[in-house]
DNA sequence: GTGACAATGGACCGGAAGGTACATTCACCG
DNA sequence: CGGTGAATGTACCTTCCGGTCCATTGTCAC
């Protein structure tokens, strides 16, 4: 069972470890510093998260997930025009660049990922969510006639979010977004590019 | 000083501790355990790294480092055909799948990596590194008029690294390479037919 | 308001891991 | 050889950190 209370208390510790690994990472983060944060004991973090760290690391990664999508909207569900692409494609790179060289997911995945299943299933989940918008938008785009039918759509989307992603590392250790801005317009501009010559282009 | 046995000490110590790393991630080796592998006690450990363990993995992340571009020899230096890069795109491919769900680097850079120097320089001189290698290669197929001189060679050579980047870190959470394959064949494909959005295309 | 169960505080534990001290053995140079 | 500094083995230390225990306080349903 669950009070109101206990219940806020558990979003108060998801909230103070997802802040301590962002500042900090996982490795450096200790659960002293996460009760330090969060205002509470050892005794509670135990009580709502029975199996300790690694329960906790796992919901702070599917609560960084569900941010991943979430940040992304409005723009992600209405990838129905090149101005609105632009417009993902821009809150990408702020969201992005604004968050610097810290990737929670990212380094949740690589540190407490791989080896967990149940790490991998929130991944995959994210991904697979990603990329069905994306497809999505592709698919909307090519029946409006603006992408080449020779284009696929699940290919291209993953592409994307492998670039995406790949900018997103680059980022992370350099602290500049080039490569991540290089990657997504070139991604898009293969998309017009594949476009039937001349139903061509409002810029 | 160091003599012939030293030497090789240090590298069996830098040899084991990758090893250890690419088995179980950087979290997990203890430095006992790359004593082990690598039939040493701490005492030689602390006597070649007397920083320790963050002088030992920075030897070990510039270890990765040299083996990225090297494995990718020496298709990385001719990609003056279409074969060659298809060449070098399957060498990728299969490097990194074999190498499945381990990124050391990959691992070395967000754990160690981000906040010291150090670490950031090496990754910098690896992308740099491979940057230039691809951008001489689209340099090259420019001049011959295989590529269409549209396309700006920094920034495309920039795509593709975060293409690659970003299929590996997809690669190492699912397991599976279509992503990095779907980036690699669009970016190439990108060079081939390659007019950007706004000229009109004569193929 | 009272009883049952959730929530909390804080002291405590055990072990692991990075790092040290020091004595001993070995490699090289004259 | 013989000596000097490098190379190595062993035992030890200290700190930190995930995890436990238990007593106390608060919540909520009846």
């Amino acid at each position: 069972m669950l009070t109101r209370k206990g219940a806020a208390t558990r979003r108060r510790i998801i909230d103070a470890a997802a802040a301590e690994i962002r500042a900090r990472g996982v490795t450096a983060t200790t659960l002293d510093d996460i009760c330090r944060r969060s205002g509470t004991g050892k005794s509670q973090l135990f009580h709502y998260f029975p199996d300790g760290k690694e329960q906790l690391l796992l919901a702070v990664a599917q609560w960084e997930a569900d941010r991943v999508i979430e940040d992304q909207q409005p723009h992600l569900e209405q990838l129905t025009s090149w101005t609105e692409w632009q417009e993902w494609r821009d809150a990408v790179v702020a969201r992005y660049r604004q968050q610097g060289v810290h990737c929670p997911l990212g380094v949740l995945i690589t540190e407490v990922g791989r080896h967990t299943p149940a790490a991998q299933a929130v991944t995959r989940q994210l991904l697979e969510q990603w990329q069905r918008h994306i497809r999505t938008g592709i698919e909307r785009m090519r029946e409006s006639g603006e992408i080449s039918r020779d284009i696929d759509p699940v290919r291209t989307a993953g592409a994307l979010i492998a670039a995406i992603q790949g900018g997103v590392t680059i980022l992370m250790s350099t602290g500049s977004a080039e490569h991540l801005e290089s990657a997504l317009d070139l991604c898009i501009d293969y998309l017009r590019t594949g476009t039937p010559a001349h139903t061509s282009s409002v810029v």
